[in-house]
DNA sequence: TCGTATATATTAAACGTTTTACCTCCTTGC
DNA sequence: GCAAGGAGGTAAAACGTTTAATATATACGA
């Protein structure tokens, strides 16, 4: 009893015409009398008629579909890049397919593959991480076989020349610490994650040579990694750190997410923040303006890469771009709240 | 110089066979010697073949997609749901396709179009509120012309009998109240949104009931509306209130977000969350305990409902279930944190 | 040696659309 | 009265895959 849609020839037999007719009709090509035409349009219309995709997929017809494959559903901030990318897709008639990783190389790979079957016109990728080279390959490799235009957004895929938005997290870096020493913070720790992505390794790098450049020497063992960026988990870290260590006035913490984290343990332990210690985030979650301690954090225009990305790819697409760009977007800067204190100068 | 895309006549003529050999040995069909088999299947893996979607859909072949219709992605909940529907697909091999209609009606109408022209397998919708009630019908006879089976999430749609899976709202807000007045709260308010949703006018209607049991009598104009359920928006709205009025002791807000706004008032006019008022919140966001005021709130297994909606939904798919269902959960209780006082009896 | 399996492969139709080339009628202008 | 052209339509191929039906060669048992 399995309701049986509406076809082209189906309608073709309702009405006596070829096939040919209904498709000109519907498609409001010439060759077909008004009367005809109105008649059929208003029969389609009536019983919901929506044409098949794989019939026309394979006469190659664009379907304008893009696929975005972000690495965390569950993080804020892609929420801005997503609409960044939805009004521009938008603009172009396009519609969005997401999915989410889960920064799960396995479930990446396995959702790129989904898209290409499924013959996406282009793709958005935030890549992340894959301990398996050969696997890493393997997925780069279909992605161009398939010929597929795509653009990577937030992070970059080490020693692969793609197109790119990001922003430039060496310079974020600097705007924290920047912030930290103007406030008279001089013992500074780097929370981070143990994650291989280059938004992570370019916030330490950052930390690092701004560290460098205002104390001459810059201490690997200033930074410090959780398992993932999670509340919990950096909760979890800065525990432990706390327990070996106190000579520090400021945390620079990987993110708002892993901000709240080392806040929480900060409290948690008895100790105020800002009073004992200043933190500081990164990326203006939502929350941060109304979490435990307003965070003070670095700002960066997530709408922005999100119609950017999604330019590139449009341009890719229909052909008025050939070469590959990279675009790297400076943060906006630090937004205040009160999770830094400024220190007396010693 | 755009790649094309192996095809199964190009590896026929490769090798000097027909496409049926091809399609036999990449599926694992009897009828290839072993020899010729694994060069073929070398020599596709090899060059990253890809089968086209088009060309298999169109033979009717189950692509093994479902489509997840969600209001809101910004909203962290979903993040629980949506995994607890990924756990289920994963397990009978399917994939999902997650789309956001921003609880804009038209966005989610062209959304649920799109899948049924990509011929997904199933869907998933948290339906959004049509203040065009024409356009809702014509959206939902299009679904059920399309024949394509879907399960309807946290709402359901007024005066339409779906599938859906869904927690009890009402209950959910008697729990809420039956642990202010547990605290000697009589004087309550309940902040929530304009949207005409089931789980908003539940929640109220909830509360009404619970107020109208505990006292005798339920005051409609206890209940305030703000546009939509952001912290802003609720922000404003209990701005408003406090102006007009401060004699309740105990908010209940329609979620945690909501909660998060009212919180930020009430402390804004210099008054204390929980001394002098107490705010109860609904969801159990994940930043609802490192909130500005660790947020007392109902909580609802969402990764459960995740689960049973993919679970309804594949019945429906592989045909082992024909009539519809609802299943209505029971919101697992009061999570307790600071922001809620224990008042003297008066 | 024949008939019968068996293994291996092919042919051709089918799915729903679009599109090119073609057909038939009717006007119109000369 | 006829050519040219337009309006309204059809036939058939093509897209990439699967699959039922069929073909061929080889091996085997009697």
């Amino acid at each position: 009893m399995k309701n049986k849609r509406l076809t082209i020839k189906s309608m073709a037999d309702e009405f006596g015409v070829s096939t040919a007719t209904i498709s000109h009709a519907l498609n409001g090509l010439p060759g077909v009398s008004e009367e005809l035409r109105s008649r059929i349009v208003d029969y389609a219309n009536k019983n919901h008629y929506i044409p098949n995709t794989f019939g026309r997929g394979l006469k190659g017809i664009a379907l304008k579909v893009i696929g975005i494959v972000i690495s965390d559903i569950s993080n804020a901030n892609y929420y801005c890049q997503i609409n960044g990318i939805e009004s521009v897709s938008d603009r172009f008639g396009y519609n969005n397919i997401l999915c989410s990783s889960d920064d799960n190389w396995q479930t990446e790979a396995a959702k790129i593959k989904v898209l290409i079957e499924k013959n996406v016109d282009g793709m958005i990728i935030v890549p992340t991480e894959y301990p398996d080279k050969i696997a890493e390959k393997e997925l780069y490799q279909t992605l161009e076989a398939s010929g597929i235009p795509f653009v990577l957004m937030n992070r970059l895929v080490y020693g692969r020349n793609y197109d790119l938005v990001k922003t430039d997290n060496l310079i974020g870096s600097e705007m924290a610490i920047n912030y930290l020493f103007q406030k008279n913070h001089r013992r500074i720790i780097h929370l981070t994650t143990d994650q291989n992505t280059s938004t992570v390794n370019d916030r330490a790098a950052g930390f690092l040579a701004a560290m460098e450049k205002r104390t001459g020497h810059a201490i690997e063992q200033d930074v410090y990694r959780c398992e993932r960026p999670t509340v919990d988990l950096a909760y979890e870290k800065m525990i432990q750190i706390l327990g070996e260590r106190q000579d520090f006035t400021a945390v620079f913490a990987y993110n708002d997410t892993v901000a709240f984290g080392a806040i929480k343990a900060i409290l948690s332990i008895g100790k105020s923040v800002p009073d004992d210690i200043s933190v500081i985030g990164y990326d203006d979650n939502v929350f941060s303006p109304i979490s435990q301690v307003p965070l003070t954090t670095v700002r960066q225009d997530n709408y922005y890469i999100g119609e950017k990305a999604a330019e590139i790819l449009l341009d890719k697409i229909e052909g008025r771009r050939k070469k590959t760009i990279k675009i790297i977007i400076n943060p906006e800067g630090v937004i205040e709240r009160s999770s830094v204190k400024k220190l007396d100068i010693v």
